[in-house]
DNA sequence: TTTTGATTACGAAATATTTCGTAGATAAAA
DNA sequence: TTTTATCTACGAAATATTTCGTAATCAAAA
C-alpha cells in the first residue's frame, strides 16, 4: 500500500471527530458543528477539508456540486496513534501512569469503572495476542 | 498570582521532560540528552530554552556563567494540563475510552494493573470531592 | 599574553499551521 | 431572464514553531 495518511494536526483532529460522529457531510455542516465552539469563517473550514482532502486524511464525493466529505482514516485508528505519541512526549511511555492521571483527574461513572475493571480481567487472562 | 504559563509545545515537552527526570541542567546536557533521539544544533536547543524562560516555563540562575535552567512547572500538573486537552480533542471528554484504548494497546505488568485496580476501588469508596 | 573552546544573545530564515479574501461557477429565486 | 445565494478553488497573508548562523563574551589552556 502507498504511504498512510500523516497525523491530523489539532483543528483536522476537530473536523475529523465531527465526521466520525455525523458519518458523511458538507463542508457547511462541519462549519456549523465548529462555530459552537470556534469562530473562524467558512472558506477557514474549506481550505483545511481541502487539504485534509489532499493529504488522504478524508475523501469527498464530488459528483454533485456540494461535495460530501467523508473520514477516510477510522477514529480507532486515529486514537491509537495519536495516543501512542502522546503516552510518549507527554508520560514517557508509561500507559499506567497515564491510566492513573485520567482517571484521577476526571470523575467515572460506576459503569466505566466496572468496563474497565472488566478490560483489566480479560487482559490478565490472555495477554496481548 | 498572574498568568500561568501556555501549554508547552512538543519540543518544549520534551526539554520539560529531560528537566523534570535530572532536575537542574545546563544547555549543554539537555541537549546532549536531546541529541539521543533527536538531531539538531545545540544553538536550537538553547534558543527553546530561552523562549521557555520568557515563557516561565523553566527558570535559570545565570550566577555563573553556564546557566542552570530548571523546570518551572510542575509535571503532574503539565500533565494534567495536556491530558485534558488531549482528552476533549482525540477522545471527546471521555476518560473511559482513552484508558481501555491504552491499555488495550500496550502491555501493562501484573504490578501496574494492581495498581490499577487498588485505584478503582478507591475512587469508587470516596468519589472526588 | 595569546589562542582556543565554550557559552549566551539575538536576528532571521525555514517550516508548519491557520485564516481569509476574491474570483468563478452553479443553482435557486424573483 | 436577471438577480441572489451558495458553493469550490486558490493564492496568499497571518501566526506559530523550529532551526540555525553570527557576534560578543568569558575562561581556560598554551
Amino acid at each position: 500500500m502507498s504511504t498512510s495518511p500523516p497525523k491530523p494536526t489539532e483543528s483536522e483532529l476537530e473536523i475529523l471527530r465531527i465526521l466520525w460522529r455525523h458519518g458523511p457531510s458538507t463542508v457547511r455542516l462541519v462549519h456549523e458543528e465548529l462555530s459552537r465552539d470556534k469562530d473562524a469563517g467558512y472558506t477557514t473550514t474549506l481550505k483545511l477539508m481541502q487539504i485534509m482532502a489532499a493529504k488522504g486524511l478524508v475523501s469527498r464525493d464530488e459528483t454533485a456540486r456540494t461535495h460530501i466529505y467523508q473520514a477516510a482514516v477510522s477514529e480507532a485508528d486515529t486514537q491509537k496513534q495519536l495516543l501512542n505519541r502522546f503516552l510518549d512526549t507527554a508520560f514517557g511511555g508509561s500507559a499506567a501512569r497515564l491510566v492513573m492521571q485520567a482517571l484521577g483527574n476526571h470523575d467515572a461513572s460506576k459503569e466505566e469503572l466496572d468496563e474497565i475493571r472488566k478490560l483489566l480481567d480479560q487482559m490478565e487472562k490472555r495477554p496481548k495476542p
